[in-house]
DNA sequence: CGACTATATCGATGGTTGTCAATATTGGGC
DNA sequence: GCCCAATATTGACAACCATCGATATAGTCG
């Protein structure tokens, strides 16, 4: 019913009795609001976005490096660079096959992060 | 079925993405993916996932910002500053009454940031 | 082994950002 | 009109970041 965005699940709000309007919902604690932003940055770059789309689109659900450089129309040493962030960031994993390294999304990531910033009534 | 993560949805939409049944599995273009970056990375911030997290749990889904400042603990002009990253990006709107300013949720923003982010089929 | 290819790492650099103190602005009360 | 409270803006500074060229690493093929 009431927005729970961001909540903390943390429950322990049976204190006051079921008034009316979303009195003291819990809001997301610091830690918490760390981990998410961690997550938040490493999407929130254009290039990133597009690498993750690209992987995302491709056939099989994986790409390899060199099948990204020419799309994003940057560096190669850059593009290492943010798959790694990517990465590092739980959104993508790698596997070498020979010189050629695939990248892959991580399943349920996106989908979780995205879980997170829903709202469940909104407006 | 497929992968429909970070879909283009092509139009002409400027105001915002228009989401909602993706055509393509086209993946995301540079236009799209600035403009998707923009809002993550006003997101992206540990205070201001907190700012927002707060203003959504107050009552009637709104708040003032001297009652921001002490949960942050961080200076009035950085809430200021913090607020208006989050106006610019289309999260929060701020109506004064008297000398305060309260700031609420844009209905549908934080919701439709995260459908962009879905993947109908992340496996 | 030696040449070549694909990718990762390093170092430097210009640009962005989060933060604060100081100051400006706006509205209310006397 | 004058003072005070709430908020916004400005200026400065340190930390971070995206990018590149150069270089290192590792795998393949002859």
């Amino acid at each position: 019913m009431s927005t729970t965005l961001l909540q903390i699940t943390d429950v322990s709000d049976t204190t006051g009795a079921a008034c009316c309007t979303p009195l003291t919902r819990e809001t997301i604690d610091a830690d918490r609001a760390e981990e998410l932003a961690r997550k938040l940055k490493a999407l929130a770059d254009p290039t990133r976005l597009r690498l993750v789309s690209i992987v995302a689109a491709s056939a099989g659900e994986e790409a390899c490096v060199c099948d990204l450089i020419e799309p994003v129309g940057l560096s190669q040493p850059t593009v290492s660079h943010h798959l790694k962030v990517l990465m590092d960031a739980g959104f993508l994993t790698r596997s070498k096959r020979g010189t050629w390294a695939y990248y892959r999304l991580v399943p349920g990531a996106l989908g979780q992060l995205s879980q997170l910033l829903d709202v469940t009534a909104s407006r």
